[in-house]
DNA sequence: TTTTGAATCTAATCTAGATTCATAAATCGC
DNA sequence: GCGATTTATGAATCTAGATTAGATTCAAAA
């Protein structure tokens, strides 16, 4: 359940140093959202995450009851930091910007944490599709909560006129997303910088649903 | 090796019926390839398959020598359909179709193949990134070819002066492949029409990168 | 010092699936 | 119809990996 609480206090209410221990939960965690993020769920073996986590197998279970929960939990970590970083660039915006200046800066925020921020949202949009329905189940309303984000800003420009009539939302909303999504897939810091990628996106998705 | 070749003729030439048995086997192989793309890698058991197939799991040993290499044999004609679909397509245009329509067109063709032709190219494009690398290296070839055929698709289009020059041709190619398929993952036909997904992945193609 | 509980390990267990194999059923050439 | 060959099966076997059990380390508190 709660991510941080062992005995963090001792009966006086003195700090006991078990605070600092449960970093390695942290870093099983962690090394958990990186191997899933490289390897995809089906490669991602118990094994491979406890050695990342410099630690044996089964030290993963003093933390996590099982390889599926650490999995689920992870997969709630990434949708949870994806759409916060996305809401807080745009809650970071004038008030009176444009609506298709809103989706640029959702479609910027978007890739900054895909691909340099954080390999719990790349580990959620890589293995998203492939996971037991079990954990998909959980996963439904936070990923809801995203697609909401992305219909409302949508509707949003398309209410103020900002997007062509021969736009079906749903379809363009599913599209850009998925564009998004794939950036993983092909994306290497090595070939082309970030800042470019973002550009060829904002521009593509401006051009390709704004009025011309 | 090659897909179609038992005993389909007798010492002498004469024609054996054991050509139509082997239907089996593109029984087996169809149902291997519609479990990948309903239940992805990782989720797809041999006994699914067969079940699928309408056999025991041990009858695809006799035509198969692994689970591996009958995945393998899935991806590898899907990825040959996907880009056969899109070339011939294009090739049924007439030599002076403008750049920018025959990138519409491969949309068009991509779309359809994936969503709605072929089992085999949705369990490509569902499942490529979570291949073992071992059947992802024979694939490369393959794969490389489809790739090429778009570089080449956005490279005539900007060489004629058709795709602005803020696009970053690398870029834009991933970012519409990766909308083209991740469709698989949200497209259902009780929800919206092929046709109007279609339309709107032209359009936002064609005006995201396209001079105004 | 002794005690305690948290954190971790090694070694063993358990299980889902893939694979093998010896044989049954179907089919074929004659 | 009848052996030979192709096709498919049920009943083992084998193995990778997840999980459990129990022992061990170690820091801090008593």
């Amino acid at each position: 359940m709660n991510t941080t609480s062992r005995n963090t206090t001792s009966a006086h209410g003195t700090r006991t140093p078990a605070v600092k221990a449960a970093a390695t939960r942290n870093r099983i965690l962690a090394a958990a959202a990186r191997t899933l993020s490289l390897k995809g769920y089906s490669a991602t073996r118990l094994s491979d995450i406890a050695e990342r986590a410099g630690v044996r197998p089964p030290a993963v279970y003093y933390y996590f009851p099982s390889r599926e929960e650490l999995i689920a939990e992870v997969m709630a970590v990434g949708q949870l930091r994806l759409r916060e970083h996305v809401e807080t660039a745009l809650a970071a915006l004038p008030d009176d910007t444009p609506p298709m200046d809103r989706i640029c800066a959702a479609v910027e925020a978007h890739l900054q944490v895909e691909l340099h921020l954080s390999d719990f949202a790349t580990a959620v949009s890589r293995n998203s599709g492939q996971l037991p329905e079990d954990i998909r189940a959980r996963l439904r309303a936070d990923s809801g909560a995203y697609f909401d984000l992305w219909r409302d800003l949508l509707a949003r420009a398309r209410a103020a006129g900002a997007i062509r009539n021969d736009i079906d939302l749903r379809a363009a909303r599913m599209l850009v997303m998925g564009a998004l999504n794939w950036t993983p897939e092909w994306w290497n810091p090595r070939q082309g910088s970030l800042t470019g990628v973002i550009r060829t996106a904002q521009s593509l998705v401006r051009h390709g649903l704004g009025v011309p």
